[in-house]
DNA sequence: GATTTTTATATGCATCTGCATATATATGTC
DNA sequence: GACATATATATGCAGATGCATATAAAAATC
């Protein structure tokens, strides 16, 4: 996942090209920074925060809502629940009223090791963003980006 | 690599975070959309299309210059380059001035190969940007992230 | 109520990624 | 100019990703 400049011609506003380069090169440089600063801590990454996040946040809830919520492909999040389910941070519990379905609940150990990667987190979020943007400016950023957001994620 | 959302607390501003969440899932929900697009049409991904961008734009250049201008990780695009070069998309060629570097080269396939890939990339800004934004949001919302880019790949 | 279609989840396989480290050449220091 | 250090690139290995497809249960259709 990637791409980061192309020439505008038969193609799209120099605008709108501009606003999705910067788009790629703000996420690599953001989330590049973030990730070295988890592993550095020992900690695993990000994606592992958003489950038990939205797990906390949400009660139990099915692979099918994470998958919604975090825009995770669905064969992705499956052993990505593997992984996590063998670390002890998540169970699975089948649900009796559509055995197709399954309740995924953070655990004790899922919550404490969550709680210790925030203040990595909120570092990284930090130096890659309050640092660099006003108050407003970063408000109208996390309005701008929220109308671009809708894949979903397989 | 991803990141959808958390709480604030001993952390950071609300307007940081949501702009981070939201620059999170712009993004993947964007890209994901491209790569689809790309294999659809039966074309490489972005990154690919980077990299010879790049090679047409600034003749040939070094691995190392590739590394600063699309954050790639070195080792990946050590591999990368690997990769186009047996597909015949770029050559590599040893400089005589410095016997570490080497010159990296778009072929006529690599050009040929990225102008196919253009119109299905602008397709996709088209849509994920163009189309959800004025020129002049588009405009704002580039200067905003050119804010926050600089982390260098490895 | 048997058959098709849809939804939820899992998995084999090839590819890609990240980490740590290797190699080879250049540069700086004494 | 020998020796430490820095720079440019490559690679073995483990783990993650994407694709296609499998399984299994629900819902819809007839």
């Amino acid at each position: 996942m990637n791409a980061i400049a192309e020439p505008c011609a038969g193609g799209c506003t120099e605008a709108a090209e501009r606003a999705w380069v910067q788009l790629i090169r703000a996420h690599r440089s953001a989330l590049c920074s973030v990730e070295k600063a988890l592993r550095a801590a020992d900690l695993p990454s990000l994606e592992w925060y958003d489950v038990l996040l939205e797990l906390e946040r949400g009660g139990p809830l099915r692979p099918r809502d994470l998958q919604d919520r975090l825009l995770l492909a669905q064969y992705n999040l499956s052993r990505l629940i593997d992984r996590m389910e063998a670390d002890g941070l998540v169970t699975r519990e089948r649900c009796s009223e559509d055995a197709r379905c399954q309740w995924i609940r953070a655990t004790d150990s899922g919550q404490a090791l969550r709680r210790r990667m925030w203040p990595i987190y909120a570092g990284a979020i930090r130096t890659a963003v309050e640092s660099r943007l006003t108050r407003a400016q970063a408000a109208q950023l996390g309005d701008l980006l929220g109308k671009l957001s809708n894949c979903r994620g397989a």
